[in-house]
DNA sequence: GATGAATGAGAGTTCATTCAT
DNA sequence: TATGAATGAACTCTCATTCAT
């Protein structure tokens, strides 16, 4: 019977593509595959049907499903470095470059709105990232040092302004923001498209320059 | 081949256990292999190899191996939840009730021992949590929902004392908390056996406590 | 429809073996496939069809189908080198060894029974031989090499008796032998069962003995 | 990736060619490629590559990767054919009519070297003919046959001047001629260029001539 | 004529699960 | 109860062939 009706349904139209814009429509197909199945159980399968083509087109592009999982992590990797270029400034130029606690949320505001849109590519970096497959450890490492590394670098800014208390690790703190934003992102942005970004960000710059110590 | 050396050297003396005992052995086991592996990529093969049992003997014990694993969140849930109830009582013991940094503290070091001594099952929590499988996600569900209750009564309890902010969601904050927590643990104490464990809580609980602002 | 069909006649009645008579099975049947349709053509799913297994069973003896066929040439080359033991001091018991030429026809007798009895294994043999794959180089190489040492051999024995003309190479004797033999194989033996193996290993014989001059 | 590097490096210039010569430029390519590679390890890829055409160029001119491969023994066939015509007369010519083992090592020496020159198109013939693909056994088949047939029809002049020995049977003659040919071919000459065709010519001669025995 | 992006049947392989012993 | 040989659906990947440009 699904022999009959997967006989009617075929015989796909051919439409060609430039590589390029192929090789885009497939990562993004595999970005929102992998965002709700995971990488494991992801198949080609799906990729391809999302993308609307057939199996060997798929490998026209990529040699294999390890490749493109790559692709599309430095994919998300080049578009944060590139976000990142743009955060600091476009928070200094905002003007609010003597209110510590107001840079802070408005970093965490640009933050979690690049993820907000990125939505799917997110979600396949917070699920997959801890996910145990060596191959794709170097990676995910990577990306997570250049985030690790980019909020000590400004932690130490704020310390060396005597605005951040010296007491208090770069690293450490940088470790503690990281955890706290996958957790924002994974229980209120990503599951909720309506969230409110600019609460999500004002609370938890409050937390992290007030503490919880009622003054 | 192995197939050779495993009939030469093995011929697997039956080792009579009790049911429960033979269940116990298998969770085990199977913690072991997911910790190192990854639900996935593990194998029933791996999980029976480990323990010592022969295939269908796995059968006996667990339907499946979505099973097993059910059976593993649990177990850690089980843990969990008899640990939290000894965690604040204990705290308070310790005489540092009206000092809640201290408490902050001493919470934070008995939690992150925990886990400490549950490497593996923590592991296997942290790695395959945002594993997307539905089949799994009511079980981590309450597991998380279980633990950011805890933190947010306690940060409830510390607002009504006055000692903490009112300002601040006790929700948020547990969230917040938690994110942290999972980064401590993936960062620091899973990785390193030896990892200063009294040095973590006291940061964390110097964070929490009084932010980052210079005052 | 022949899913239908399919559907009749499958659900394998479940066999069990012993590993060891199962491996000889999957050889044997990989045997007779890979004479027939040569190894690239023939495909698992002809060698499991013809041993009556499923797909899974086959890779529980072999990891692939690379394996089975080193198998097979190896288990060719034990039983031809243990054959090669025999053929000698048989054909020396036979009484003519005083008689070269008898003796060069008892010996190509047995040969050629040999590789008929063994019909499918002689056929992978010469079939693919010459195939490049790099991987199989090496056990085709020391097949034939066994036999061109075994073949130069003798010849050497002959010349030291003087029997033989001491102007010719042994080895590329052994070569122009073993030239002639595949080719008789080829044309002559493994193409027909009924062959007159007598009357072929007497007139090589001659020719090798005689050369073709009318004295 | 290789995808932009053949973007950029080739863009291919449109070379005008007849019929006839790309015809002829894709067999010299697909023989290159099937000497080295095998037929069926051989893909259309290698030979458009070689041939510097693009993969439906290839199909203008071949229906099927199996009939540029006929073509390739056509291609042989016929130059072969050519060849046997000239053998004889030019064995003749040199004007040794009468000494039957100058005119045999003339003649391998002829044929040696007509292989030794069409090297590629010798190693595609040995290594394939024991193909067992029935759609090639023809072509094969044929190709053999008229090499056969040449032989059996100069032994039997031989044997009417009363020169060979009336006892041999041509056919059989032919073919054992025929195998130790191809393992020459195969053994010395394919692997290196430079081998000693004369050597070998009367090597061979001298044993098809007198044997082994010692006289 | 010529191109090369696209196709899809079919290949080899894996592994959770079953069942004869 | 315990065993481990056997199963087969599902997977990743290949490549001769087609066809829109």
């Amino acid at each position: 019977m699904s022999v009959y009706i997967s006989r009617m349904s075929s015989k796909r139209r051919r439409v060609l593509m430039t590589p390029d814009a192929r090789r885009q429509q497939l990562i993004a197909a595999a970005t929102w595959v992998f965002a709700r199945k995971g990488y494991r159980q992801a198949g080609i399968s799906d990729i391809i049907a999302r993308a609307g083509v057939a199996r060997g087109t798929f490998y026209l592009y990529f040699t294999s499903k390890q490749e493109i999982f790559v692709a599309i992590v430095n994919d998300i990797h080049g578009r944060i470095t590139r976000a990142l270029a743009g955060v600091d400034s476009a928070a200094a130029l905002a003007g609010h470059a003597t209110d510590p606690q107001a840079i802070l949320r408005a970093s965490a505001r640009r933050w979690l709105a690049f993820f907000a849109e990125h939505r799917d590519a997110a979600t396949v970096i917070l699920k997959e990232a801890s996910s145990i497959d060596p191959r794709f450890e170097k990676g995910f490492t990577e990306l997570r040092q250049s985030a690790a590394a980019f909020f000590a670098a400004r932690f130490k800014r704020l310390q060396e302004l005597g605005m951040a208390r010296s007491s208090m690790q770069p690293e450490l703190f940088a470790h503690l923001q990281l955890g706290m934003f996958d957790e924002l992102l994974n229980r209120f942005v990503l599951r909720d498209p309506h969230a409110d970004l600019d609460a999500l960000a004002a609370a938890l710059a409050d937390f992290e320059w007030n503490g919880i110590r009622a003054h």
